[in-house]
DNA sequence: GATGCGTGGCG
DNA sequence: TCGCCAAGCAT
């Protein structure tokens, strides 16, 4: 037997024994999962964690049980529902997606026709191919990536490392049960080949790990450093008219794109006024990480002297925490309490 | 290939 | 407290 047929027979062997119960998931050797769950569960999943998205996925689908029903929702239903899970650009391309999957009478069964979808790249058409279709399709994501940098001692650092990592990945994707393999390698990943303190000592390929025979294992895979996440600074304005505050969905591009949010200025490149003349005050600054950059928003209330010039009025009681991206939230539960009349 | 795009958890 | 990181995609 080839090495490479070995390291798949032993990474399927594991999985058998150790595959991790998912909502999205079915358990190994048997018929394969349902695509629409199977590619709302990868959508979700892009650079999120499994605990993030388990109530999300929940919600989601038992709202919309199949892919006709999301795709006859509202946007503003599917972004409220998204909210707090980041990301927004994947929302909007999931009911994209939907509608055109549904238009089409089901999804594609390739790679290269799942691909062209919205929000449907490289990694996840590999994954719901292999998943939902039984493709011998490679599956490269993070989790792959840290793996076959470990077993074949791969020191040239990410990102320029991504091809080599993906040829190398192919070779060893076995013709059977694709579908087990590929979800054998990422919970392999994510549960014993993590990024700090690999579990090697449990791994079950301990044997064949290139990195493991150096004593590197820890330091693969090796990555390009970072710029540094700059400070930036806006405001955004809680402005009342008698019991009601202003609210807006945000432009569909950008940072937090079609979202709910208060309205905001500075931070984000745009230089807007605030909704109207009012009393302004502040009640305090709110900071917020995101992936490229650290925000000090300044949060500012009065009581507007006239109509509303962006936005519409939401009463107090009617603001749904749960329907606000992280930020959002953030400077809600600051000021709520303050401006309780 | 580089950049923009959220959020929460962890050491 | 802080940097790193998590089943990436679009441009």
């Amino acid at each position: 037997m080839r090495e490479s047929k070995v390291i798949a027979a032993d990474l399927l062997a594991w999985y058998d024994a150790h595959a991790r119960d998912l909502p999205w998931r079915v358990p190994p050797g048997g018929p394969p999962a349902d695509p629409y769950r199977v590619w709302l569960s990868e959508v979700m999943l892009q650079q999120t964690t499994v605990a993030a998205v388990r109530g999300y996925f929940d919600r989601f689908t038992t709202r919309w049980p199949d892919i006709a029903s999301l795709a006859a929702a509202e946007d503003a239903d599917v972004m409220a529902e998204w909210a707090g899970l980041g990301y927004y650009a994947r929302a909007r391309n999931l009911l994209a997606c939907a509608r055109a999957v549904t238009a089409a009478g089901g999804f594609p069964r390739d790679r290269a026709g799942l691909q062209a979808l919205p929000g449907i790249g490289a990694y996840t058409s590999a994954a719901i191919a292999a998943i939902a279709f039984d493709r011998p399709e490679t599956v490269v994501d993070g989790n792959v990536e840290r793996v076959v940098a470990r077993l074949f001692a791969v020191q040239t650092p990410l990102p320029r490392a991504k091809a080599e990592l993906t040829a190398l990945a192919a070779t060893l994707t076995p013709a059977a049960r694709p579908g087990d393999y590929a979800q054998a390698t990422m919970d392999l990943g994510a549960t014993i080949c993590t990024p700090r303190s690999p579990a090697c000592a449990i791994c079950p390929l301990i044997h064949r790990c290139d990195a493991r025979a150096q004593g590197i294992a820890p330091d693969l895979p090796r990555k390009s450093p970072k710029p540094p996440k700059p400070l930036r600074h806006g405001t955004v304005w809680l402005a009342r008219q008698g019991d009601a505050l202003v609210m807006e969905h945000r432009p569909p591009k950008g940072l937090l794109g079609g979202v709910l949010a208060f309205p905001s200025a500075e931070w984000d490149g745009r230089d807007l006024p605030p909704p109207g003349p009012a009393d302004w005050r502040d009640l305090g600054v709110v900071r917020h990480v995101f992936t490229h950059f650290t925000l000090d928003l300044t949060v500012r209330t009065g009581h507007l002297t006239g109509n509303p010039q962006r936005g519409h009025l939401v009463p107090l009681r009617q603001i749904d925490r749960a329907a606000l991206p992280g930020l959002m939230r953030k400077v809600w539960d600051m000021a709520r309490p303050l401006i309780a009349d």
